[in-house]
DNA sequence: CCGTATCCACAACGATACTG
DNA sequence: CAGTATCGTTGTGGATACGG
């Protein structure tokens, strides 16, 4: 990975709490919040089955749900089947969907580094059932690795579109 | 996300540590971890720049790289430069550079969501300098979201290629 | 430069028990 | 079914001081 200018000697940019990995360690940086949204994405919605399925204590299922509520990545939305009395649901919202390049790419990684038979479960494509990988490409379509890098500052205010016209 | 026949009641299989997020978090589940992979992305070998650019005390880096070197990610290799004693450098290994995606698409996540302005950096394709991003792919090319995902179980002794022909 | 050793605070998690 | 409360253990990380 090639850093630009400014960014070589790092005395221009905060080390600090700016940096999005570090941001996002702070909220899904736990093995059960990780694990909590794998069960999210598989479609559980209620509280005791996250807390059994995953495999934690009812009382870290809590703390994390409400975490992960608080922090935007599922809402909890109450249904009520008729004839019961009102329930809640976990639903992943936009924010929690996502994320799920971040969790593919970690099971992806595991399957491959920390199991023997690549892991106890395949994801494919559902309509081809063909094998997914979890890739990193640029615009144009290729697939890049490492070296194909390079890391600049963003000038405030745009996502992408770089903008070189004016200043 | 779709789950398959014996995986939709969950009787069939460990919801505990075969599961290899689990498994990953349990190694690289930390922020410090992953801000030190980050900088060696970055091209970070030292063992006080590490320290230094993720502002962390020498101590926790201490930890947190031997822990990563323990594991497979970083490897400590000796140099030495003319006139001097040997010293070492944390070099990535094969299997710390491939958790590239999962710490890309966790910056790519906080960027979107946890700043206003897209994040502090962005990252191109050195070559022709267009925008780059983690997503994930199924095998006959096409960029798959979670409601086109089916999960199976893995049948022992393969990890990709279900060789459905020679090529 | 490249680390290790201590001490301390607090977060993460399991176990268990208890409420509506 | 959907949680909260409490306890004890270990992990994470900052501060500081020290050794090769």
């Amino acid at each position: 990975m090639k850093l630009e200018g400014p960014l070589a000697d790092r005395s221009a940019w905060e080390t600090g709490e700016h940096c999005s990995i570090s941001r996002a360690m702070r909220i899904v940086g736990t093995r059960s919040a990780m694990l909590l949204l794998r069960e999210a994405y598989y479609g559980t919605t209620r509280f005791d089955d996250f807390a059994q399925r995953v495999g934690i204590t009812e009382a870290v299922a809590s703390a994390r749900l409400k975490e992960l509520v608080e922090a935007g990545l599922l809402a909890k939305s109450p249904y009520r089947e008729p004839g019961q009395r009102t329930r809640y649901e976990y639903v992943l919202t936009d924010m929690g969907r996502d994320l799920l390049p971040a969790v593919l790419a970690l099971m992806q990684w595991g399957d491959k580094y920390l199991h023997d038979d690549g892991g106890p479960l395949q994801l494919v494509e559902d309509a081809t059932s063909a094998p997914v990988r979890v890739q990193i490409r640029s615009e144009d379509g290729t697939e890049v690795g490492l070296d194909d890098l390079r890391v600049r500052i963003n000038r405030h205010g745009k996502r992408d579109a770089p903008k070189p016209s004016a200043s």
